[in-house]
DNA sequence: GTCTATATTGTGATAGAC
DNA sequence: GTCTATCACAATATAGAC
């Protein structure tokens, strides 16, 4: 009783073996080459099945890059906005996203480059993806992002144990840190001169200096 | 005299009007839709000619895709490369690449995302770029670099005015921090809630900010 | 140099047998 | 549910007139 083009509650149903092996295969292919650049034949391919079962499946390839960017971007988005939107100290949660980010990246590099390359050329896909990722509104959750950091910076300020900074900068100079060197990974690579595992060496060091890093910029 | 397919000192030749017309077109395009997502046909109706015309100038979309990436790269690369590989004092670096770049990125928001997708996707042609761009191999952007911020930096530690930091994590660093926003552009602005204007404003405060956010953080 | 017309292949999608 | 075969069209590329 596998009701194709469903797309109720994806979280509850368990999917057939074939489906979920479908949109794993398109998972890899797609964040390889871009939706773009993305062979249905391809993905057929890699999942060691037909063509036409993708379309029995998905529909259309549009549904089925669709069904991976949404994927995609539950895994990235979900754990860092629990983070920042957690009861931590502000000093845990910047060492927490730090730690989870380098952690998490580490272990699949392309997807921030396949993030920011769907973004750019798919904008219009963000808004309800982000909105059903976390259950919450995007003003909902920028509420409680923006809003938590802000009161935590103020009363720091208030303290005096920290400088002054827009919660927009701050969270945005603090994702930047951890997700461009995988964003710009080749060219990292390149200009450092690192190999891969060079590249990962770079990403331990990382681990143990950017926290530190983050938190000398906002001492008073 | 226009001898089409000629790749010799692309920099001393005037090209044909018509050719440079059809480069902006592509330029526009590409950018716009990724390689893999650009059309030949978009191409020509931007330039205002006929799609033969690009073959016969370029001889094939690949050709062309490489000519949009080289400018690009060029237009991203040489500019940061010359002020970090200036003699300029190290603070001065870091607020001069800031400056420059917030200004640069302002005016063409959609390269930085245009240049990491396209690298994920055919990480083979950097390396090439690179050296043709700067004119010099790798290995010595890399020592340029790399060896003139080491120094600057050890030198600085020495009189006290400077915390231990890694080159590589320092370079690194700062150019996340200039980037990274227009990359992510779309997600910033869902996120923070920005339209165009607020996404402008929020790049504004950033020019007065992020050299002393990324300067403080590296104070002993 | 620039165009129209066309060749040729690639690719998403569907029909229908099993 | 899964396959084979095929359709329909999109897209790169080329031939050849002007």
């Amino acid at each position: 009783m596998v009701n194709p083009y469903d797309q109720a509650d994806p979280s509850s149903q368990l999917d057939s073996d074939t489906e979920s092996r479908i949109l794993d295969a398109a998972h890899r292919v797609f964040v390889l080459r871009g939706t773009a650049g993305a062979r249905m034949q391809e993905v057929a391919d890699e999942a060691g099945v037909n063509k036409a079962l993708l379309h029995y499946y998905f529909r259309s390839k549009d549904r089925l890059a669709e069904a991976v960017f949404a994927r995609v971007a539950r895994a990235l988005f979900v754990p860092m906005v629990g983070l920042l939107a957690s009861d931590l100290p502000l000093e845990e949660k910047v060492r927490s996203v730090v730690a989870h980010e380098l952690e998490h990246l580490s272990r699949s590099p392309f997807l921030p480059g396949y993030m920011l390359s769907e973004m750019q050329h798919y904008p219009e896909r963000l808004p309800q993806l982000i909105a059903s990722a976390a259950g919450m509104s995007p003003e909902h959750i920028r509420e409680r992002l923006l809003g938590g950091l802000r009161a935590q910076i103020e009363e720091r300020v208030r303290a005096g144990t920290m400088r002054p900074i827009d919660a927009e900068q701050f969270l945005v100079n603090l994702v930047s840190l951890c997700v461009f060197p995988f964003a710009a990974q080749p060219m990292v690579r390149l200009v450092l001169g690192l190999g891969e595992q060079g590249f990962r060496d770079f990403i331990e060091a990382r681990k143990t200096q950017l926290a530190e890093f983050f938190l000398q910029a906002v001492r008073p």
